[in-house]
RNA sequence: GGACAGGUGGGUGAGUGGUUAAAGCCAACAGACUGUAAAUCUGUCCCUCCUUGCGAGGUACGAAGGUUCGAAUCCUUCCCUGUCCA
């Protein structure tokens, strides 16, 4: 099979990267395998503790895919080893080794969740500590004369811990020798990284040509905002979008994001072309487009791409019907009543908040119901306790439903 | 090895013997307003109980002991973190 002409590879690769090093390179780097008939080797490292996906990861992951489209092939790195130091990105402690089944176990997650996105076909997935295990402490002596403190100090966050007293421990300073080592051993000829990367990504260039090899070209994408269009998003940060997130919560949290922040959205997570985006963005602001509008069709998009496009229609549906009108939702639980609810005088309602999971704790509970936040059968509910009644209680607090069977 | 500083509620960060379940800020939750956007405003934000009260009790300020009528605050030991010196 043959490759797409050069100029229309690296224009489709070029759209929503961040930083591409260099683009000559690249360009040599495609002519040739055109030549020689053979695809690429992109890879991309991934930390073996977070089987989670969320969207921000997806940027990355859909950019690879864009590789796959090309005919290449993507590595995706599983930093086994690695992930025993942690990426001195921020404050961290070495972590806990992980045992072989655990990380086998989510390694298993990764697949099932990565290849959402990747072609499974045009995919390996490899562990790092396939070479760096077995490397002698002779060889770790070896890569590290590689490479220069002062080369190493040149990253941010390591010169700005340095130059602030900040213990920088010698195996950080490992991080990205490592990573740099694992291009060599897969002979890599693209990585591709956050742009938080950037500079482990370029060492890799460096220790290839050491080892003999071509540089690598390094790729970068741009960090995806969280929910709250500030920090990058994280699921420590809990502003984050799960790729196994039940359609209805996904079209939710987009619909959460800022005006603002939602053209970044389109830009990065969808296949829309830039001057599309431009021109929702100027037909929002001539009032000619309902920016409520757009990102309702961001959001189907969205889940689309991780369900169905049937789910997703569900889910715009349901977001009509539950939050623009606030009705409940066709899905509600119906529970039976639990006994410790029920007293002679009637029902606690403080007790069932709690015990149906409506309310943290009976505490809990309790303020809401006196803050006016709990609604029984379409009423206002500020007594604790309830007059027995029949039937069937339609409980709601917030944006929690439960159906309560009394009898 | 030596000298200091410090470990407080989800996160920051006040508080150095009693009116402190512990300020402020952030996050979170609920309400108002809305396009559940943003912004803004209000309230809440350890648990349990009931007679729902500016109620009663129980937990809580790294861990364990101790001093006191009373400790997050004082003492002892231990664990941990950071800085400086060697």
């Amino acid at each position: 099979m043959g490759f797409a002409p050069v100029d229309e590879q690296l224009k489709y690769l070029k759209k929503g990267l961040a930083e591409l090093i260099r683009e000559e390179d690249l360009r040599e780097r495609l002519t040739a395998a055109a030549k020689e008939n053979r695809p690429l080797r992109v890879k991309a490292g991934f930390d073996p503790t977070a089987p989670d996906l969320h969207l921000g990861h997806t940027v990355l992951l859909r950019k690879m895919k864009h590789f796959q489209d090309l005919g290449h092939t993507v590595i995706f790195l599983i930093g086994d080893m690695t992930g025993l130091i942690g990426d001195p990105t921020g404050r961290n402690v070495t972590r806990p080794p992980m045992t072989r089944d655990e990380i086998n176990k989510n390694a298993q997650t990764y697949r099932e969740q990565v290849f959402k996105i990747l072609d499974p076909e045009k995919t390996e997935i490899r562990f790092n500590s396939e070479w760096l295990e077995p490397l002698t402490f002779e060889n770790v002596i070896r890569l590290c004369s590689k490479y220069t403190v002062a080369r190493l100090l040149e990253r941010n966050d390591f010169s700005k811990r340095f130059k602030e007293g900040v213990p920088v421990s010698v195996h950080e300073l490992l991080y990205p020798l490592s990573q740099a080592f694992d291009s060599v051993a897969l002979e890599c000829d693209v990585e591709m990284g956050g742009t938080d990367q950037t500079f482990n990504l370029l060492v890799g260039r460096e220790i290839q040509k050491d080892y003999g090899q071509a540089a690598q070209i390094v790729a970068t994408v741009p960090i995806l905002e969280g929910l709250d269009g500030v920090e990058k998003m994280s699921k420590s940060k809990g502003n984050y979008i799960g790729i196994t997130e039940p359609p209805k919560v996904m079209f939710r949290k987009v619909m959460q994001i800022s005006d603002e922040l939602m053209y970044r959205y389109w830009e990065l997570l969808t296949d829309l072309q830039m001057d599309e985006i431009a021109r929702l963005r100027s037909d929002v602001a001539s009032g000619a487009k309902d920016p409520m509008q757009v990102k309702m069709e961001l959001g189907r998009r969205i889940v689309a791409d991780f369900h169905s496009q049937a789910e997703a229609d569900q889910a715009v549906e349901a977001f009509d019907r539950e939050v623009r009108q606030g009705l409940e939702p066709a899905d509600t639980e119906t529970v039976e009543l639990p006994p410790l609810a029920k007293t002679d005088k009637g029902i606690r309602v403080d007790k069932l908040l709690a015990a149906v999971g409506l309310a943290e704790s009976v505490t809990d509970a309790t303020r809401k119901i006196k803050a006016g936040a709990v609604e029984i059968n379409g009423n206002i509910q500020k007594e604790l306790l309830l007059s027995p009644a029949d039937g069937t209680l339609v409980v709601r607090l917030g944006k929690k439903w439960k159906r309560v069977k009394t009898s």
